[in-house]
DNA sequence: TTTAGCACTTAATCTTTCACAGTGCTAAAT
DNA sequence: ATTTAGCACTGTGAAAGATTAAGTGCTAAA
């Protein structure tokens, strides 16, 4: 790959980002201050290497999957956030009295509105959270809420009808002994040391533990499946890409977009670096072969999470990646600021 | 109208309902026992009352907005939900473990998908809460965690970072004061309350109490504004439809059902019968002209809502009104075997 | 290596044709 | 007074061809 036939890939790529239409040898030949005949003999190689395509014997050029990895790869330059962009995003963290994960979301959402790609927003609150407390309220005689605390601040709960054969002082008295034994302990290991640790003490000081125990173990259960937030922007805006001009690949694409574990697949961002934006092309983002999933993960406050886009695999990785950059910069400036964490 | 003319009409929207294609003169014939050109008569009446329409001179009719008007008032047939249908319903209540407004959300899931129309569960819990108790949680000598809850068992809390000035000691004391003075107190009277009786109480005991009695304020005004649940299932199934085998009438569903205040639109049950179900057909509905929504309003354990399902103005009435009947009586009778409200 | 030239390919668009499903109207039949 | 048969007429939709535009690959010369 001399430095004429990357250039060439990188125009390829980007004026087909730019225009969603098929690139031809002749539109590039001022460009490259050479005739179309041997922009076609370049191509030729190109396409050999696998980094372009075809739709049809005398189409023009389309990058291929493993043309846009080589080209956010090796060839994509680090673009500054545009101005315009910028303005869009500092109004949100201008505002300070917004809380950190509302910022996020509020970020994400303009992201969605100002480039026509879905956005998504996935807070996985538990990580990182201790056990402060876990209150009991009884609301009569048979109902009791179980308040589950963390230090960070993060509250769920969880209401429960009690059997007649349970009073509410026990649950109380339940809550007493958990509280002493559990505060500061890791909140997903918070089940763990119920089983091992807790169970055995209830045992010996509570009636009807068995049904006491579950109470609690729920409660606890709940918090970690239920403390983590979603939010998905502009859902529609994709379809305004030019790729869904089709109904049956629009309703498809609906179609997964809509799907409970879409989320999942979106965000499996476990593997992901900290500190990385990563770029999964087509098949690679293992949800969808036609788009492209940019994302980053993010941590906050005790708050782990991920910010993703979604856009056709034509997508404007440049912009993207700046956009996120400077959410995630600010996220960092913020956080220092409040001093937490 | 005469019975027969009725019973054409009836059989104009069943069919088209049916089929989705315009109902022609012949294919009528052998129901009603007479010729083709008898029929052609009779729709040219029901074109002049406004109940049936062409697309162009030479095609077959399909109901009028006021056409489906008068079908759902007049024509249609009390239906019982089929077996099947019922069937399916039937496992959610089967499994008493569910709570009452998961079982809800469920039965909607359900019926989108049986039925290839957009259903939507509106909760608003705040309606017929009284405030138990709010309880300050400490995080550390900054934070604090202020929690809400109601006699039934709906619990909404809220962050705040204290300024150093404040002493999380008067925050609890200000806590108990409201809990003596509140409780019992509609949710949504909170605030007004706090502004005319609290206010001035804690003004002589607490020092700086004007930010504590904000904290408090916004914590009751977040559980009346956070406390409803919304969701939508099969967003994406409505557009099985054949109505929406076109991409811009597609992108235009698909954006209003991703727009933010449609939700409102959908479910303004305000002025809704409690009793009844209420069918909006097309421009009926101010959500989109394309579209009917048929509701429910529901209520509790002190939560008010609503159930709707939104799908093509050639929905199957029938269907829809037997399934959100059935899920209502379902409803109902759990209400009373819990035994409460 | 590069380029001009040319034959060739495909998609896309437009036009024409044609059958079909349906209508409205008239005049006869009941 | 209704109902019906018959017929001319109309818009749709699918199929078939014609035409154009964009772009390619290859060859041979520069």
């Amino acid at each position: 790959m001399d430095e004429r036939r990357n250039n060439l890939l990188k125009e390829i790529v980007e004026v087909y980002i730019k225009t969603a239409k098929p690139v031809g040898s002749k539109a590039l030949c001022s460009k490259f201050n050479c005739s179309s005949a041997t922009i076609r003999n370049e191509m030729a190689i190109l396409e050999d290497l696998g980094y372009i395509e075809k739709n049809h014997v005398s189409s023009g050029r389309v990058p291929s999957e493993s043309g846009y990895r080589y080209y956010v790869e090796y060839l994509m330059e680090a673009e500054k956030i545009t101005g315009s962009d910028m303005l869009k995003l500092q109004k949100i963290f201008a505002n300070n009295e917004l809380e950190l994960s509302d910022a996020i979301t509020k970020c994400m959402e303009i992201i969605s509105d100002i480039t026509n790609y879905t956005s998504v927003v996935l807070g996985k609150s538990s990580a990182d959270n201790n056990l402060l407390q876990v209150s009991i309220i009884a609301l009569n005689d048979s109902q009791v809420v179980a308040v589950v605390c963390t230090d960070k601040g993060n509250v769920e709960n969880k209401m429960f009808n009690l059997p007649s054969n349970i009073n509410v002082n026990e649950i109380i008295k339940t809550s007493e002994i958990i509280n002493k034994m559990l505060v500061g302990t890791p909140i997903n290991e918070v089940s763990s040391r119920m089983e091992t640790e807790v169970k055995p003490v209830i045992k010996r000081q509570i009636r009807q533990y068995e049904t006491v125990y579950n109470i609690f173990y729920d409660a606890f259960n709940d918090f970690v499946s239920n403390n983590s937030s979603i939010h998905v922007s502009g859902r529609a805006k994709i379809f305004e890409q030019p790729e869904y001009n089709d109904v049956a690949e629009l309703k498809r694409l609906a179609n997964k977009l809509e799907d409970a574990n879409f989320i999942e697949k979106v965000s499996q961002a476990d593997e992901d670096d900290e500190n990385e934006i990563k770029i999964y092309i087509g098949d690679e983002s293992e949800f969808d072969p036609n788009v492209t999933i940019i994302r980053k993960k993010y941590h906050i406050n005790g708050e782990y999470g991920t910010i993703a886009v979604i856009g056709p695999k034509r997508m404007d990785y440049g912009r993207i990646v700046s956009l996120l950059e400077y959410v995630d910069e600010k996220l960092d400036s913020r956080k220092e600021k409040d001093g937490k964490d």
